[in-house]
DNA sequence: TTATTAACTGAACGATGGTTCATATGAACG
DNA sequence: CGTTCATATGAACCATCGTTCAGTTAATAA
């Protein structure tokens, strides 16, 4: 250790507190001069450690992504009903837990360095609920289907429901992810043909 | 007529050229200098048309919504599977019409005086779905559920699946409104309890 | 104590972009 | 024609940041 080397304030406070201010202000509207004042450092010193505002903010996209790691990894195999269940429930509890992130994620539609990961996503998740629906239909608990177009539609209305919740703060997150369960199981049919 | 009064370029031109521009790069990421070139006059005769930058986009917007009066009126009231279906198709048809306003509201979702709209619009639309879904109970079409989870539920899934097509290009939208319909009326289940 | 240097400060710089305004243009009217 | 005035022009103005940097502070080593 060399001669203070001590910060005055860790970088993992700077992040937190410029991920609060970033998802509920918006990138832009969010200035360097607000984060440094909020931190209670001053402008320069918060470019002592980013390089700059996109730096800083890549930061801490990065670090809050990093524990997202496949929760959604180890699903049963073989009771597809019960995975996809879980699917969901793991989906929307992780979105309402990483809230402040994901609210960046939808609001932040125009930074142009969010849509690659916006698209790795997708592939992501979407492989994963195709895996799900084949096993389902394979072992004759799911009805034969377009794989690809359902798992699309699958993704499109949990995410839907995640940003309903988060926009307009409708919803609890229990009782929206069994009532999506039940409605993407069930539909709404009395008599499903 | 008094003296020129004829403009060089309609207002309408403006809007429309706007309204492009807006729904590609973003509310701040459109300079009025961009808007005036591309239409053909200067920035200052822009400020002779509209006060200032966020009127002339709040009256796009208002020109681009005038017309989305309640096609959603005139649903058969007595088939409420069918209403149902219409309703998914003239939704999505719709959206994707009109995709570059739809764009803005997703995309410019920090912008504050975009929030009452769409607040208003949750709030037709979950009425609008509530009323099918309380017919179709009542008819026996539909099984026992929670309209009110239910209903907020189908919008967000179509409002996800629009925003899937919109932002990835993901879907076709005739096999995306026919999908959306079958997962919410038959649900995935080969056989529904 | 003194020297060293990492960490910090905040005024100043510069780029950007919304807005204004002095000036120009030209269609209509007398 | 010449006058009028709605329309148009675009350079200049100004406010807002992101970013830099010369100077300051204080912890550690000597």
């Amino acid at each position: 250790m060399n001669h203070r080397s001590v910060n005055k304030v860790p970088s993992s406070k700077i992040l937190k507190v410029a991920l609060a201010l970033f998802s509920s202000r918006g990138y832009s509207e969010t200035k360097m001069a607000e984060i440094a004042q909020n931190v209670g450092l001053s402008v320069g010193a918060l470019y002592l450690r980013f390089k700059n505002k996109e730096e800083l903010f890549w930061e801490l996209i990065k670090d809050q992504s990093k524990d997202f790691i496949d929760r959604t990894k180890n699903l049963p195999e073989d009771d597809p009903l019960k995975a996809l269940r879980t699917y969901i429930a793991l989906n929307i509890e992780y979105a309402f837990q990483k809230r402040q992130l994901i609210s960046i994620f939808f609001r932040e539609y125009n930074l142009t360095f969010l849509k690659p990961l916006r698209k790795k996503f997708f592939k992501t998740q979407h492989e994963i609920i195709k895996d799900i629906l084949t096993a389902g239909i394979k072992r004759g608990t799911f009805r034969p289907m377009d794989v690809e177009d359902t798992a699309s539609i699958i993704f499109a209305s949990i995410r839907g429901a995640i940003l309903l919740k988060l926009i307009f703060g409708i919803g609890d997150v229990k009782a929206m992810s069994n009532s999506l369960f039940n409605l993407i199981t069930n539909g709404i049919r009395k008599d499903a043909l």
